[in-house]
DNA sequence: GTGTCGGGTTCAATGAACGAACCATGCGAG
DNA sequence: CTCGCATGGTTCGTTCATTGAACCCGACAC
């Protein structure tokens, strides 16, 4: 992202930003945190050209985010998942949702803690157990609400699969 | 940043990023935590192009991360402080710091809380006060270290005067 | 063989970002 | 008053990234 004459800037949020603050990745990072693993997955529910898509795949994998696999049901294809450094992204994206869905527009999902099945407060936080859970022991599912207004909504495998409740990280779909 | 077409995906973390996804908008803002508030010393820390820091300053302000006020010592020029808005971006791009000093390079700063100077955890918790401080009660400061190698440091009048400890969100030099 | 689907790459056109040059305002010195 | 300089921008031509359509290839399916 950042041009070279930026690895002067000692700021290890610099460094973080050249993996993943170029467009679409962190839209990307989100989705498989949700459990999308393959290309047209991603490429159908986020409408990105595919050849961003590829680039922005491989800049995650060459960073470590996520890994690059065989598709063990069909040769010559592949999988994508999330590192444990990958993973290990979701408090910030977590952070950026919560901030996004207060000032700017009304978040759409909610995260519930999977073993006891209570909400998260905006800090991912378990008011019950106390605990505060990391991605995979978090269930995303819509907020059931108010209007959910705004044109038609997204009609892709991917968008479909998320009506039903998810845990985060579960390979969604086969 | 994301083009319009995004606008379907009922998701505020697209949202948050079409305001703060963009290329150096973050950067910004943390120096703006840092207490950065003129146009020049943005420029000059970030060494990013001035019509693009014009750019970005004006969509921070229309999207009320940041408020332009006039400078009071100098008519006609401008302070750019961080709204509350702004300000509720402190844990995300902790998270995001702490993430890039993690897994990308160490970070080189390390942040302590204010009222009883101990270290703060990854999570930006103190252990001793037993609270998650908000940026108004941390002060940021170099982390006394092993060779801190890495290129010459830099010179200008912002990196000069984060080399001692501050206090975040406070006003930097005069 | 032909067809089709997933997973890409290539390519021309568009749109951002860059950096140098320029402009306007407000000083302070002479 | 005039000159020079600093701040805070804007304008503009060049360069780089993104886009979307078209094309390619390897696996099956028939």
């Amino acid at each position: 992202m950042l041009g070279k004459d930026y690895e002067q800037q000692d700021c290890s949020l610099a460094r973080a930003l050249e993996v993943i603050g170029e467009r679409w990745t962190l839209l990307i990072v989100r989705d498989a945190f949700h459990g999308v693993r393959r290309f047209n997955d991603f490429q159908a529910h986020l409408d990105i050209p595919k050849a961003v898509l590829s680039d922005r795949l491989s800049g995650l994998v060459e960073n470590g985010v996520l890994q690059r696999t065989p598709d063990p049901g069909h040769a010559g294809r592949h999988l994508y998942e999330l590192t444990p450094a990958g993973r290990d992204l979701w408090p910030a994206l977590h952070a950026l949702l919560i901030w996004g869905g207060r000032h700017v527009a009304p978040n759409s999902r909610v995260f519930k803690h999977a073993t006891c099945g209570s909400l998260l407060d905006e800090a991912g936080h378990c008011a019950r157990c106390g605990v505060t859970p990391g991605p995979q022991d978090i269930v995303s599912e819509v907020r059931r609400s108010r209007t959910r207004g705004r044109a038609a909504p997204r009609e892709d495998a991917v968008a479909v699969a998320l009506r039903e409740p998810h845990r985060l990280l579960e390979p969604l779909g086969g």
